[in-house]
DNA sequence: GGTCTGTGCGGGAGCGCTCTCACAGTGGCA
DNA sequence: TGCCACTGTGAGAGCGCTCCCGCACAGACC
């Protein structure tokens, strides 16, 4: 068979030792910054190089190497809605900045349910990255599993459900949602409901124990049908809001688990002719752009996420590096913006 | 040096073909799913595979194959606010969903500015990804001349600015748009207003093209000042409401160019204290969810997703496989979605 | 019995790179 | 002058895989 590609055969190593007239090592050595190598025969290579318009194949380098540069960040989300979460473009922002400044490469990696969450794991196993962030993990998802008995260098944005020793960043979400139901009490409240995010969810889990937390630590009872699980999206945020109002219409303040269902809420609110703060008062979750410019103001707790990213990163490469380091991790403060709607 | 690595070696082929009893070009055989092997070596080979928990090592297989089986989506945005646009959800949904079934793998690369395009541009050439498919392509963007000067398969998400022979998917923007402004014409509005998206991209400058037309069809004057550009997002259209009303106080209709902008749009008409649609009529593009859960429910011009995304992957894949061909490239058809704003 | 086709399998080269090692050349110091 | 470091360089092995080629063997056919 005879080969008819057109696409252009890329130059190796070899066609620029030959046109530099120096050997592959000493190629090598100037594409990887060696020291040791005189500036004429560095000169020389540079120029063949820019000649061929040499780019080294990665593969046969990460063959030998055993690194990729490369570092995997998972979106681990069934839900399309909360793909578009904001707290998700910011930690896949902050991230990317941060390895800007490196050579260090970035892929996004979605899984919408479990067999992509497996497809994911060969991928990592199969060695194209050299470590792996793993975002919005759900109680039952198989990949932490698959990446950790891999030995492939982990980082989990939230803490795991068990108390496994895999790295993590966490913001002190039950400390977080502590003050913002201690405000609301603090501020006169007496019916204080809660719209949760998703209980699968660690961050869904630590914030409702944080919240009654706060009443019991008032000498307030726990009710749960002043408690609501959303789904982390403004529309679960909104069914939630019309669900506690029906259940008890005397509420007199909501703490929201998060910034987009707390703007679901504020819309349920209003349809239901509740005026924020006056009748209600609400306090979201994770002070996101939207905050300050819904209406009214949102006070809310806000995640430390300009601490959280370089962190995220920072222990990765640390596992990556220090092969046999005991994995570390990191929980960041919170605290409350307080604006109108509280 | 002594290698203190804590991390598994894993497994390689010969090690495999050792405990099976068999050549490394058997397992091979096995791996790769070849007919040509017998009954017994295939189940010998199966079973070392599993006791060893062989993975192959894709980064050698890569070498020799000239292959990596993943694709690459790029997200090219440098605003934030566009990046959780739930179009691109859309898409990479279901490029990602299209993949699902084969074992090609999808990657996510995110630029935020002309740097990080030239870092994806040195990724893609490195061999990393096999193809491209290039989304939110803003005119002075590098990466498209990169990417094709490398002859790296691509398909583009959107048409060029240029008439450059790259393959593209398009939606029929400049059709969906005439057809968005010729039913507010048709529907008695007088002073009809636009939010054009960023008109250094293709589709704020067709859909701001078909609007104009659809005036000029109906004989009537383009306004320069009924014109305001957004930038495909709530708080840009808001904004751009906002000034389009203080131009012209009595506006009686609207065409916006994106679903996101014209949910900003309701808002800053509500505020104005304007009635949608007695006093102005709005119509959307996209069709996102939120326009059927706004208030009122948003007149909007549907583009077809799920023939897009299918058509996207199935593009590149040709170009993949028949290196060659020359790129093919599709326009889908766009269709008016009529519900209470228009 | 001899030749031929087909099947299953193994040997071995080689993908493009890195990295160890050896070697020539230079200069410092006794 | 002899010895030792040190520096710049190249030869060559080898990373884990694929794939071409050739061999052994089985069965079909003259």
């Amino acid at each position: 068979m005879t080969d008819i590609s057109t696409r252009p055969a890329s130059p190796t190593l070899d066609e620029v030792a030959v046109l530099a007239g120096v050997s592959r090592a000493t190629v090598s050595r100037v594409v990887n910054d060696s020291p040791r190598v005189s500036p004429e025969a560095r000169a020389a290579v540079h120029s063949a190089i820019a000649e061929l318009r040499y780019v080294p194949n990665r593969m046969a380098r990460s063959l030998v190497t055993r690194r990729t540069d490369t570092i995997a960040l998972v979106l681990n989300e069934p839900n399309t809605q909360v793909f578009s979460d904001p707290f998700f473009a910011s930690i896949v922002r902050g991230v990317s900045a941060t390895l800007a400044d490196t050579d260090l490469n970035l892929v996004l990696l979605t899984a919408q349910d479990e067999r992509e969450q497996q497809k994911i794991g060969r991928y990592a196993r199969q060695g194209h990255v050299d470590g792996v962030i793993l975002m919005s993990v759900h109680s039952n998802d198989p990949l932490p599993d698959i990446l950790a008995d891999a030995g492939m260098p982990l980082v989990m944005c939230g803490r795991p459900f068990d108390d496994r020793a895999v790295a993590y960043v966490d913001a002190d979400n039950r400390g977080g949602a502590e003050a913002a139901t201690a405000h609301l009490i603090a501020t006169g409240h007496s019916r204080i409901a809660t719209i949760t995010g998703p209980l699968d969810m660690i961050a869904g889990v630590d914030r409702l124990a944080g919240h009654r937390a706060a009443l019991t630590a008032a000498g307030r009872q726990v009710h749960p049908e002043l408690e609501a699980e959303g789904d982390f999206t403004e529309v679960g945020g909104a069914r939630a809001m019309e669900s506690l109002l029906a259940r008890d219409p005397e509420l007199d303040a909501v703490f929201v688990a998060s910034d987009p269902m707390a703007v679901g809420a504020l819309r349920a609110l209003r349809a239901a002719g509740r005026r924020v703060p006056e009748d209600v008062a609400v306090v979201g979750f994770d002070d996101a752009a939207v905050a300050a410019r819904c209406d009214p103001p949102l006070t809310t707790i806000a995640q430390p996420l300009t601490d959280m990213t370089p962190l995220l990163t920072e222990l990765l490469l640390r596992q990556i590096e220090g092969v046999g380091e005991p994995a570390e991790s990191r929980v960041c403060h919170t605290s409350l913006v307080r604006r109108a709607s509280a």
